[in-house]
DNA sequence: GCCGTTTTCGGCCCGACTGTTTTCAGTCG
């Protein structure tokens, strides 16, 4: 997609801008990258479809931008940039990932010491060159050591399904405390992202010194990095940093409203205080110098005239102007699930690390599910032992005798058949039909060539959606959170024919997080209905739901989008 | 540079911390 590239150049222009003392405008900048990084459509098309016109619709999109775009699009190139791209032409997204450097910082390193990139400010910083630079100091030198270390360590951001049980079990040693009386995660990990920065606690506290010596004191913290009287930060071994911060109890509220952001929700939010005359910030409501509100987040956003709003939808993609006009979606709730249908059992075991279909069906039962579904790899996949025809058959038999023995024994609980079969190259399913319809469901994916030009994947995927035996697209995007982009497709025409032919979308709930959160809100709008499946090839696997279930109110997602909150009878009617 | 039923000009979120230039710029969330 060209935007992600455009929203990349404008986040650099607005730092050079900004080096250069130049005011506003980098805030113009960052606001149109901000916008184009959201957009749904690629802006190449929105081109081609209303021109400079179309473009200037886009928010935060002028006339300046609406140049800049259309001469990247036309040329590869922006003039503008490539000049100051030239005066100083520093890797800014790897400096600046470094804590305490910014594009000031950068650039006298630059003028300085030629320093373009991490490799050279490790150079420069091993020969004790930065800190007599003027503004630096010994102080800095060493944080940028420090940060240096801990990059090559973390690798920026983590995995909120590697993130969030670890904090979760800190969460709840901190709240056994008897000196807390409140506290809460906060931070991208409470809007539930698919990658986090940090992780944020927020607590009340009549002792904050005795809560702080226990937070930096956790097991695995590697070094305290950052201590005051109401704050204190920490590396963990993990590769993460965690920041505990103690807020007075009448500013609770506020502090988890601005600590939980997004900033650009905050930006939102605070404006929105500015027009009716007050004052939004961590420390509460303010009407003049008089705190109305703050120790809740409910009377925050009620002081400002909103309903208070989950924290995964607080992007300012909507959310503000939903809840304004009383239009905020029901988000679908990890309790509303029913069943999990995308898991794949020992009959396609390779290596011996899978579980039987009975351990699985345990494990649902467990979860409270009314239903399984089993949906083990076929033929083509040679991974595992993928099951062929006969195969197939087989494990309908199977499966059919351990619904009647659950039956006999009264227990109110079904196994699905089902499996993943493979889209070939041409779009055909590498299963026969025969055999397809033979099951409750059939679950589509793509597994092999990924790497196709557009309109052959698009024909590809359609041509599959399109055979009546297949009801659900696996991972329809192919993305991997930090591992591997999406297939090049026309995701319009794959929404289109998804609603024609009453084909299921997969929210896969594993590393993949496939649906994408804008993707999920483009297929609800579209009234396209989706599923939330786990993938899992171990039952503990079938645990990441909760994952699935973020990603889909990350894209608005309600009850009635998701179709395995339905019983087991309504959804067989959903399935060709 | 963008935006607008309070404006086509004059605004643009807000506060805290850090380290160094010892009064405040730069950075962060």
């Amino acid at each position: 997609m060209k935007n992600q590239e455009l929203s990349k150049i404008f986040n650099e222009i607005a730092r050079f801008l900004q080096i250069d003392g130049v005011a506003f405008k980098p805030y113009a900048y960052e606001k149109a990258a901000i916008s184009l990084e959201g957009l749904s459509e690629d802006v190449a098309e929105t081109y081609v479809r209303g021109g400079r016109k179309a473009l200037e619709e886009i928010p935060g999109i002028g006339r300046a931008m609406s140049d800049h775009i259309e001469e990247y699009l036309k040329t590869g190139k922006i003039k503008f940039y490539e000049e100051m791209k030239k005066k100083l032409p520093v890797k800014w997204d790897e400096l600046l990932s470094l804590e305490g450097l910014g594009p000031k910082k950068i650039k006298v390193l630059y003028e300085k010491l030629g320093v373009k990139n991490l490799k050279d400010l490790a150079k420069v910083v091993k020969k004790h060159k930065v800190a007599p630079l003027f503004g630096f100091g010994e102080k800095t030198e060493e944080n940028i050591v420090q940060g240096l270390d801990f990059l090559k360590r973390s690798k920026g951001r983590s995995l909120l399904k590697d993130v969030l049980p670890f904090a979760t079990e800190i969460l709840k040693k901190i709240e056994k405390l008897k000196e807390v009386e409140k506290v809460s995660l906060a931070g991208s990990l409470r809007r539930k992202k698919e990658t986090i920065g940090d992780v944020d606690f927020l607590v009340v506290s009549k002792n904050p010194k005795k809560v702080m010596k226990f937070f930096c004191n956790l097991p695995g913290v590697e070094k305290v990095w950052g201590k005051g009287g109401t704050k204190a930060s920490v590396h963990m071994k993990e590769g993460f940093d965690m920041d505990l911060r103690v807020v007075p109890l009448k500013s609770y509220g506020s502090a988890l409203q601005y600590f939980t952001g997004s900033q650009d929700h905050n930006i939102a939010t605070r404006k929105i205080a500015i027009e009716k005359g007050l004052k939004l910030s961590e420390w509460g409501v303010f009407s003049g110098s008089k705190q109305i509100a703050g120790k809740t987040e409910e009377e925050v956003y009620k002081a400002i005239g909103l309903k208070w709003m989950s924290p995964e939808i607080r992007e300012n993609g909507g959310e503000i102007e939903a809840s304004l006009n009383h239009k905020l979606p029901q988000l679908v709730e990890l309790k509303d699930i029913k069943g999990d249908l995308h898991i794949h059992s020992n009959w396609e075991d390779l290596k011996g690390s899978k579980d039987s279909i009975e351990m699985l069906a345990k494990k649902g039962m467990e979860l409270g599910y009314e239903y399984i579904g089993i949906s083990d790899h076929t033929n083509d996949l040679k991974v595992e032992k993928s099951l062929n025809e006969k195969h197939i058959l087989k494990q309908i038999e199977y499966i059919k005798k351990l619904n009647q023995s659950f039956e006999k024994r009264g227990i109110k609980f079904k196994i699905l058949t089902g499996c993943e079969a493979n889209i070939r190259r041409d779009g055909t399913i590498d299963v026969e039909d025969e055999v397809l319809s033979k099951l409750d469901y059939v679950i589509a994916g793509i597994h092999s060539i990924h790497k196709m030009e557009k309109e052959e994947m698009t024909k590809r995927i359609i041509k599959a959606m399109q055979n009546k035996n297949v009801d659900i697209l696996a991972h329809p995007t192919g993305r991997i959170v930090g591992e591997r982009e999406e297939y090049l497709m026309d995701f319009d025409k794959i929404l289109k024919t998804a609603y024609e032919t009453g084909t299921i979308l997969e929210i896969n709930s594993s590393t993949r997080l496939d649906l994408r959160d804008l993707y999920i809100r483009r297929a609800k709008s579209e009234g396209v209905k989706m599923l939330i499946n786990t993938d899992t090839h171990k039952k503990d696997q079938m645990d990441f739901m909760e994952y699935g279930i973020s990603q889909a109110r990350r894209g608005w997602a309600e009850k009635k989008d998701i179709i395995n909150t339905e019983s087991v009878e309504n959804l067989l009617k959903y399935f060709k």
